[in-house]
Order: C-alpha cells, then structure tokens, then sequence
DNA sequence: GTCGTCCCGGGTTCC
DNA sequence: CCGGGACGAC
C-alpha cells in the first residue's frame, strides 16, 4: 500500500514520520524540523489506532513537553493530547512512582529534592561527622551525582580518589534520610523506577506499557536513562530516538552522547533517517557553523544543507572591553530596529557563562531596550520560594526533618541553635520526626527546654498544625501558600523591613500564589499540594521565562539549545572565555575541547538571518584585566563568511603566553582585503548616541581626545579627584595611561 | 539570638 | 568584583 504523501514534509521527514514498527533513530541536524517530525509521527501514530496513552514521548525540558503537547493538541485534539505520556524522564518517572512507589519504598506523596536541598541535607551530615572541612557539600554532591548518572553506587568503589573516604561515611546516611523523609534526589527518580523494572511483577507490566516510545534529544540522555528506554521499549521495540550528536553539550553532566552513536550496536535492526535539510539558518551562518564543527573527530558526520542561500555575512566585532563590546550590540540592536525594522523580540544575545550578562544588561537599559534573561537565579531556587514551600511540605509531610531544619526560625521566632539542638536530640532518642519531637517539647518532655523556649515551640508547631487544618478544610492551593505566607509571619516580616529586596521578595511570593492559582484552576481545584510542590521540584529557571512582549532575549548558549531567532549576537569570543579553557580534574582537554565547539555550532544554528560575533580585546575577569585573543573559532570560519570590522591594529603588546606561535589567523589587513568591511551588509550602528546627555566625569568606554595621541577610548579610570588616570586606547597609537586632566571628552 | 564583617570561591545546569 | 556562608561581637 502507498504510503500517503504528507504535505510539506520532505523525503527524509516523510520516512520518519512514516517509519512502522520497530527501531527508528533519526539524526536530525539543527533546524531540520525534528519536533516537526516528532509531532507528524505521533499523530499518525494516534491515526492509526494507537490509543493516547500507549504513546510515551520524552523531552529535554518541561518546556519542550508542554509546546510538544500544544503542538499535538492541534493535531490530534486537546482530548488525546491530554491522555499521552509527554514529559521528561525526570516527570515521567515521577509519574509512574506516585503510582507504584510503594514496591521500591516510597509512599505516594514522596518528596523530591532538587540539587539546593540534596546540598543542604549534605552540608548538616558533613557537620554532623564533623567532616565539614574535608570537602563541599557541592563537590560530595557532584560525586555522588556522578556515580547516579551512570548507575553505579556512589560508594561501591573506594580507591583512594579525592573525597571518597568522605563518601563512604556520609553516603549511607544521607540515603537514610532521604528514606526516612519520604523523599527522592533527581537521579534516585530515575533509579527508583530502574528499581521497579527488576520487580517480579512491575518488571514486565514496565517493558510492555508502551506501545511506542520516542525520546527526543537523545545525546543528552545518560546511563541511566539509556537503561529506562530500553526497558520501556524492551517489549515492543518501538522505540525512536531523535538527536544530533553535533548538539550534545551536556556531558559534563553524565550525557552519553555514545548512546545516540552506538544505537544500532543495540539495535541493529534499526532504520536510521538523517534530516539534513535545514530550514532555519542562512547558509552563509550554516557554512560558518559547520567550518567548526567539522574539526570534530568523534562525530556521525552529516551535512547540512539549505535553499536558503547567501545572505549577510557573519559579522565580526573586535570591541576594546566588555563595556565596548556591549555597547556595540546595543547599538546594533538599535540600528538593526531602525534600518530593517526589526523587533527587540526578533533578537537573542547569546553567552558561554551568566557573569557576561551584567555589563550586557547594563549598556540595554540604557539605551532603554527591552530584554528578559532566561536562566540565572531560578525563580524556583529562591530563598523566599523555597522557604514557603517548606512549610507546605511539613504539612504534607511531618516527617520532612530538612524542612523543619529549615523553617523552624524563619522568620526569625526566636528559636535559637540551642533549642533545636535539644529538639533534635529529642527526636533522636525517641526514634521520631523532628516536629513531633518539637511537639512535645512545647509539652515540657525535655527538662532543658526551657518554658520560654517551649512557647516559641508550640507556636511553630501551631503554625503547621493551623495549616494542616486549613488543608483539611478543603482550601486550594494557593489559598495554602496565602495562609503559609501570613500564619509564618513571612509577609509581615518583609513588609516591616520594605527594602528594594524585600519587595522583590513579596512579589515573588504573589508570583508563586498565582503560580499555585493556576495549578488550581488547570486542575479544577483536584490538584493536591503535593502535586503542586512536584511540579515546582521539577521546574526549572527556564521554564518560567515566558516571552512576554516584546524584549531581546539574554541566556546562556546552554539555555538556546532548541531555539531560533532572526539575530544572534554571540558574545564574548575570546580564548579562555569561549571556548572555555578551564583546567579540571580526571578532563580529557581534546574531548572538551569538542564539546566546545558543539557549544558552538549550536550557538550559531540559532540565528536564521543574522549573526554577529563579538569579542574584546581585554576583559575584567573577578576584577582582575586580561587580555584576551579571539577565540580559536573564529579562525576556522571562512573568510568569504566573515566580515571583519576594519581597524587599526592595536600597539600594545598582549603578554607572551597569550599570543600565538604562529598566526593561524590571516593578519586582520588581509581579512580587510578579501572581505572588504564596506561591501558587505553592516550593521548601522547609532553613533552619535549619547545615552546620558552629561559629561560630568569620565567613565570607561567614553571617547576622549588627547593633545598629542588624538581621540581614544577610555579604557580603564584610576584614582580620584586630580591624581585620576586614565587607561586610553587610542586607535592607531595603542594603550597610554594618562593624566585625566590632559585630556578633553569628545 | 541577631547583626555585622570577613573570607572564600566563582562553568555551562537540565531534571 | 560579587554574593553567600561562617563566625565573632553585642
């Protein structure tokens, strides 16, 4: 039978969409329409009789699974949308274990500890052993993350590595009270559900659940992860898995980009379909893109191709330092508005780490252009966000010792370290949970609790009690934050102190009621706290940042993956800085090396008409001034792509180990040459805009003139009043340190 | 118990 | 440089 011809799916997309049973891996290069792919193929899955719920499609992050499920709410309608299992491993495991965690320990309202409560519990057993200066609790962290992520027991081997012997004492015990608390770490959410596959009875019901799995972003799936899918999949061997091994950038966090690699050395009788047809870029940024990808040795090979072609060229500028740099892009944006009428909202400025984004920020506001950070802080990590949901969390959970820790005092009520040392002393001899143990206390059970201290006891305990009946009353949600936030006294606290950050603190809790309110209303006020205080486990500081209005967007390359936009400014390329050229232990320096130019390629795959690079030429690094080269990718990019600002060499000598041995880069004259900065499109920048209309005292980045060298840039001010001195880069003559007085503003 | 100061550490960060 | 945590002074 002929298969039917889907509109405006090619060959390739067609042969996925179309592909029966059994095994599918699809490379899919950047912008060759994957999620396209992936949608058509469930839908026709849905078409052909497969019931909703026999689909199981696992996403990167929870916002890839929601606009994956809007997607397929038009396709197949938001009925059978609903019933699908569309979600990452992290909430899909989530999923089945409120179903069945009792076979592997866990009640179902199990609580799940993200990385900042997994560092806490951490820090209080290594105080509790009296370990606390042997290592962090970040690095016993990322040791025992290290050994989940390929599913080994964190304490199986004891060779003497660097914290180790560390592990092995708090090891056991932090599995201890995870157990006693109810509760799961990230990777124990995957490892509980590996768990359930070996049980006699879940086991099978597991590996047949299924009738398809598809798995989108497949190298960034670690060991564990592989492990789930093949179970899932074991079965009916339906399995798709969908990834660009160009695009792993994840292996710092246990990412096998080999499980994408090797897949059919598990299944050889896998169909493997290539997407190399890109629809995004234009193909002088894909020839760009590829020039340094293709320095990579451990990779499938594709070649991406598109009908797109020409365009602008990438465009490369070399600013003097970071407030240069920023400013140009600022500038650029503006000019970019005016000459080709595009939106703030069409753009993305892109960089390798989140200490970049501050001078950025600073030179957008003023120029009074709209942007909106994606990442950084998550909303979800905040103190106040965090401490709110403690006290929900005890409520549901009186057993949750780390929440009682943790809120016992805040706000600030009087209870001191030395009560809840005796608390806590109490509950250990007793054999029960913190609260009940400060229960009875309050009651007068422990004769070194002082009345005093007794009353401020039982008024915490009250707290959680009032609450509890509040929850028993059948109140919503967020009507329960509302009541945490007022009976804890939080909102009276903030209100009283009315800083600048306790507003921001407010409103941050209104964010989070409202938050809670739409759970609410999603649910049909069914949603119980738990669900609630999961899905915030499971959120992420990406997931919150909506693009309200219109605003040019900031994130790290990291948080682009999977996005596109009309412009990209690449920030920040300079050796040291991107790539990255950290030393870090056990760190193969080629395979990192790969990894930063993957970082790369899907830095550059995100713009579709435009990209722009910048680099400086020296940086404030921890307050420190470095001099920085252009980064090593820039040479790998064709000179017939890259348009290079024409000027003046700078006099300064940059300090040897900086420098090449050899320029692998033609000198900047001969780029001038082949590419003649005048001929190709540029970007008109606003030059003559001055943003604060005053000269009062000369700031870096301000454009001087000097007797003798001519007109410069402020690089650096030294000193104050008459003694000031001035670091100024003049075109032409190099950096001079100067008297401020000797000069003139421009 | 709370407030101020010192000191350290600081990539990317998904879930 | 910057923030958070730890510790010492009231």
């Amino acid at each position: 039978m002929p298969v039917p011809t889907i509109e405006g799916l090619n060959p390739e997309q067609q042969r996925a969409v179309t592909h029966g049973e059994g095994p599918l891996m699809v490379l899919a290069g950047a912008g060759t329409g994957k999620t396209r792919v992936l949608v058509h193929r469930i839908a026709r899955l849905v078409s052909l009789g497969v019931a909703p719920w026999e689909i199981l499609a696992v996403t990167f992050t929870n916002k890839a699974a929601g606009e994956m499920r809007e997607r397929l709410r038009q396709a197949v309608g938001a009925e059978a949308a609903f019933r699908m299992w569309i979600g990452t491993f992290h909430s899909t495991c989530a999923r089945l274990l409120r179903r069945h965690g009792e076979r592997v320990g866990l009640s179902p309202d199990f609580s799940i500890f993200d990385d900042d409560d997994q560092r806490r519990l951490l820090s209080s057993l290594l105080k509790e052993a009296s370990l606390d200066d042997a290592i962090t609790p970040r690095s016993l962290g990322s040791l025992i993350d290290r050994a989940k992520n390929r599913g080994e027991d964190p304490v199986r081997f004891n060779n003497g590595r660097y914290g180790e012997d560390v592990l092995a004492k708090i090891y056991p015990r932090y599995r201890e009270r995870l157990a006693r608390e109810d509760a799961v770490d990230f990777n124990d959410l995957l490892l509980k559900v590996l768990d359930l596959a070996d049980d006699p009875d879940m086991g099978p019901e597991l590996a047949s659940r299924f009738r398809y799995v598809l798995v989108d972003e497949f190298q960034d799936t670690n060991l564990v992860q592989y492990r789930l899918v093949r179970h899932l999949a074991r079965d009916t061997r339906n399995l798709t898995v969908v990834g660009d091994d160009d695009q792993s950038i994840y292996s710092w966090r246990g990412a096998e980009p080999r499980n994408l690699l090797d897949f059919d050395r598990d299944f050889p009788d896998a169909e493997i379909v290539k997407l190399e047809q890109n629809y995004r870029s234009t193909s002088i940024i894909l020839q760009a893109a590829n020039s340094i990808i293709e320095h990579n040795i451990d990779r499938r090979g594709k070649s991406l191709w598109t009908d797109r072609d020409g365009g602008d060229a990438v465009l490369w500028e070399e600013a003097t330092d970071e407030r240069a740099e920023a400013e140009f892009i600022a500038r650029g944006i503006a000019g970019l508005c005016h000459e080709e009428g595009r939106d703030w909202g069409d753009m993305a400025m892109l960089y390798r780490t989140h200490a970049q984004s501050r001078v950025l920020e600073e030179q957008l506001r003023r120029h009074s252009i709209d942007y909106r950070i994606v990442g950084g802080v998550s909303f979800f990590q905040r103190r106040e966000i965090k401490d709110s949901l403690a006290f929900l969390r005890l409520v549901s959970n009186p057993a949750a010792d780390s929440c009682f820790e943790r809120i016992v005092n805040v706000p600030s009520r009087g209870i001191g370290k030395t009560t809840v040392d005796r608390v806590r002393a109490h509950a250990r001899l007793a054999g029960i949970a913190l609260l009940d143990a400060a229960r009875s206390c309050s009651h007068g059970a422990v004769s070194s609790v002082k009345p005093a201290a007794r009353k401020k006891l039982a008024a915490f305990v009250a707290i959680i009690d009032g609450l509890r009946d509040v929850q028993a009353a059948g109140a919503s949600v967020a009507e329960l934050i509302i009541q945490a936030v007022e009976r804890s006294g939080y909102r009276e606290r903030l209100e009283i102190e009315d800083s600048p950050e306790s507003r921001d603190r407010l409103a941050n809790l209104a964010e989070l009621v409202s938050m809670a309110s739409d759970f609410d209303d999603e649910t049909e006020g069914k949603g119980t706290l738990v669900e609630f205080d999961e899905r915030i486990s499971l959120s992420s500081a990406n997931d919150a940042a909506d693009g309200r209005g219109a605003a040019v967007t900031m994130m790290t390359i990291h948080a682009a993956k999977g996005l596109e936009f009309p412009v990209v400014f690449l920030c920040g390329m300079e050796d040291g800085l991107f790539p990255s050229l950290r030393e870090r232990e056990g760190s193969n320096s080629d395979r990192d090396m790969e990894e930063e130019r993957r970082l790369a390629y899907v830095a550059m795959t995100r713009a579709k008409d435009r990209l722009i690079l910048t680099s400086t030429r020296m940086r404030r690094v921890w307050g420190e001034m470095r001099m920085n080269r252009p980064s090593r990718f820039l040479d790998d990019i064709p000179s017939e792509c890259l348009a290079v600002r024409a000027r003046p060499e700078p006099a300064y000598d940059a300090p040897t180990r900086l420098r090449r041995k050899k320029p692998m880069r033609p000198e900047r004259d001969e780029l001038d040459q082949r590419t003649g900065y005048d001929d190709v499109p540029s970007i008109d920048v606003d030059e003559d805009f001055d943003p604060t209309g005053s000269t009062d005292h000369v700031v870096a980045g301000e454009q001087v003139r000097h007797p003798r060298f001519g007109s410069g840039r402020v690089v650096q001010t030294l000193g104050e009043g008459s003694d000031t001195k001035l670091l100024i880069d003049f075109p032409g003559v190099g950096l001079k340190m100067v008297v401020a007085r000797f000069v003139e503003l421009e």
